[in-house]
DNA sequence: TAGTGTTTATGTGTTG
DNA sequence: CAACACATAAACACTA
């Protein structure tokens, strides 16, 4: 496991498991799906360190898909030939990284084999996910709830549920995010040595170029996935559905939800302080699953650099 | 035939 | 230390 050092990342091997990046691709589609040749293609863009050995990682990844079961395949319409299905996350495992933590999970989503909630026939599923997802949305709208942005994982128990992981895929992938202010850290301090800070992350994606060597940042990337994590839309379709059914393999013509708000999360306002301490030692609101984690692996980041950087920007950007 | 998908096996590191 | 999560390899089937 190559641990966050004090070189550069471009080419080192992020600390993101292949289920992880999987996510994060498919978390960065429009529609929540995409088929294997895209997963790749966002991991290679995305991740130099995957440029290489490709038929090694992608045996991997491929495995991946088929063994967990977080992972549904989707078939391709009669309309949208091509090789393979695609592939997206079941609407039920959002919890499976903690704090929304993609660094390693808490457990290994499984679905239940008596899933009494979800149809049995494909079809049914496809129409049932489909309903739900269309429901929930719909509600979402109704209320004209301004959903926590990208709070897909966010899971965190004692955590404002604005508070974006600095390893949760909104901060991963979301390169394209852009401030309301159009705040940039793209001139931030060069942090060799640490992957990216919460402030920075949660801040502007932008700047993760910057902070995080391991991902590349350069324009051209943004022309092969178009992400639209800053969007509205995201916040809709990126809150999921928890109690959603298990099992749905299907095809739905809308995204589906993949996790829901947490409805156990109290809503506390925006606060700074958890950040710096997931990155540091001490992990007092926060999971010791998910502190221990990220410490141990980006070891060779200073606490104090994260508690350092403008801690407090980054909360009220994003809750907005 | 290359790409895709499934499955089994094994080894390493982490967690409880 | 057992169980778990993850990485890797490899064999094989399917299909556009």
């Amino acid at each position: 496991m190559p641990r966050p050092g004090r070189n550069t990342y471009s080419d080192q091997k992020p600390p993101y498991s292949y289920i992880s990046l999987t996510a994060m691709a498919i978390q960065s589609s429009p529609e929540k799906m995409l088929p294997l040749s895209e997963i790749y293609k966002f991991i290679m863009d995305r991740f130099p360190y995957y440029r290489e050995n490709t038929q090694r990682w992608q045996n991997s990844l491929r495995h991946n898909l088929s063994f967990n079961d977080c992972f549904i395949k989707i078939p391709r319409r009669p309309d949208q030939p091509g090789k393979g299905s695609f592939w997206a996350l079941h609407p039920s495992c959002g919890d499976m990284f903690e704090n929304g933590s993609f660094l390693r999970r808490r457990k290994r989503f499984k679905v239940l084999k008596s899933e009494h909630l979800a149809p049995s026939k494909p079809a049914d599923a496809a129409q049932y996910l489909q309903q739900q997802a269309k429901l929930r949305l719909s509600a979402l709208a109704a209320t004209g709830t301004h959903l926590p942005q990208m709070s897909t994982y966010n899971l965190g128990v004692s955590q404002p549920s604005s508070f974006k992981h600095p390893f949760a895929i909104e901060n991963i992938i979301a390169r394209e995010y852009k401030m309301p202010g159009g705040l940039a850290f793209s001139t931030m301090q060069p942090m060799p040595a640490a992957y990216p800070l919460p402030n920075q992350l949660t801040t502007v994606g932008s700047s993760i170029g910057t902070g995080w060597p391991h991902m590349y940042s350069s324009g051209m990337i943004d022309t092969a996935t178009p992400i639209s994590m800053a969007s509205s839309e995201y916040s809709a379709y990126g809150v999921p559905i928890k109690p959603l059914c298990h099992g749905g393999q299907t095809l739905p013509a809308i995204p589906v939800p993949i996790k829901p708000t947490p409805a156990a999360v109290p809503a506390l306002p925006a606060l700074p302080a958890p950040i710096p301490t997931i990155l540091s030692n001490s992990p007092p609101s926060l999971s010791p699953t998910s502190s221990q984690t990220a410490t141990s692996q980006s070891s060779p980041a200073t606490p104090s650099e994260t508690l350092t950087s403008p801690a407090p920007a980054l909360h009220s950007v994003a809750v907005h």
